[in-house]
DNA sequence: TCAAGGACTGAAATCCAGTTCACTTCATAT
DNA sequence: ATATGAAGTGAACTGGATTTCAGTCCTTGA
């Protein structure tokens, strides 16, 4: 025997398949998953076509780990705010408020992420996603109609529309694109206002003071 | 010569060609745009895979043309109601429930029209059709605000959200399936209620109140 | 009845992106 | 140095879908 997977062998392999995925979240930030070949992926990779398929089964399983990886971030992100202290209309806030300006941050990415066709097989990895995005909210919408800060409602639909809203308005073809100056545009203090309206929260705060926030610790990028 | 172009031919060939429109609606509310392929469209119009190309290009104009006669429908349907008689917000929470009602009605064929991954030539089309529906409820919502009924606010960013919420709750994948009795589950209540809160109206009328419109002349199919 | 010209057909050509694999390169242990 | 076996490569293969087209069928006017 003359081979060995020494330590720098297996760190070397660890790295390339982290850069695979990290390619593929460039890439689909650049063209869109729809357009996100694999030669394109493999090259933005630095590697060989065939290299990717020494490390994923298919593409649709490396697109939905890619997915995966970003939407679990995202999803850490925001349920650190939702998790945190304040009334759950106060947390649905920054929460909201949170994931809005990330969103529009990154909006081609984003909307690739949420909301761009791709293959069934991926889809269902998205699903699973949106289906924690939507319970997140909706715990806070429960946690706010029990502390009497929203009147009864079916919170599992009111989730689904919040959610809904959030993406529609802040990524999907018709928002704006507000890349440059997302903060300046209002667009975001907007959204937020019609997000807590719509749960039937009575507006008490000003907008504007996520901004004024510490940065959160241990899930930044 | 001996071959003219007779009004009677003329006839099976708008007949053929509308046949075949109506058959991608069909496929498509059966297996979705994913696997609708022409060979399926041109078995349910009942022609040959050739024919389709006589009587249009390429696939994508085939479905693009589809879509817009689908879209353009609902859209005509829901400007009657926007346009008619009643106040501003009246007439918003009827738009919303005919859509809501039409859409949770025939699920598969609004998720195929509205969200479906397709191809980029048929998504122009799609989103030309997003961008008339968000203009809809734009002007009722600036309709709204002239009339006091609503608190000023940026209607185009707003109206972007309420139709995400709309999608999102009726036939997004978060949404439940209550294609058996969309009316007793109270998922449109909520939803519409939702929506009036979101833009800021006053919460005034009962719910089901649309039910007892008299039918919509001219736009029903 | 028949010639003419367009419409229809469906098998075959074409296209295209994902996947494979024979070959090359590289890291390791002797 | 060199043998070994895995990692990397990219041109070729594949499969499934769209699109084409040579041949057939229809309708019409003489």
């Amino acid at each position: 025997m003359a081979y060995r997977r020494t330590q720098q062998i297996e760190e070397r392999l660890a790295d390339r398949r982290q850069a695979i995925v990290k390619a593929v979240r460039r890439v689909a930030g650049e063209v869109g998953f729809r357009d996100a070949q694999i030669g394109m992926v493999a090259a933005a990779a630095g590697v060989a076509t065939g290299t990717v398929y020494r490390y994923f089964p298919s593409k649709a399983q490396l697109f939905a780990e890619a997915l995966a990886a970003n939407s679990q971030h995202e999803l850490n992100v925001v349920t650190v705010i939702a998790d945190g202290e304040g009334s759950p209309m106060a947390r649905m806030e920054d929460a909201i408020r949170v994931f809005a300006v990330r969103a529009v941050k990154a909006h081609r990415i984003a909307y690739a992420m949420i909301a761009e066709p791709v293959h069934a097989e991926v889809d269902v990895t998205r699903l699973e996603y949106r289906r924690a995005f939507g319970g997140l909210f909706q715990r806070l919408i429960d946690e706010g109609i029990a502390a009497g800060e929203l009147p009864a409602q079916d919170s599992a639909a009111t989730s689904a529309c919040l959610f809904g809203a959030l993406i529609e308005g802040l990524i999907g073809p018709l928002a704006p694109d507000t890349a440059q100056s997302p903060q300046e545009s209002g667009l975001i203090d907007t959204i937020v206002a019609f997000c807590l309206r719509a749960v039937g929260a009575v507006p008490a705060r000003s907008p504007g003071r996520i901004a004024r926030l510490r940065p959160i610790s241990g899930v930044s990028r």
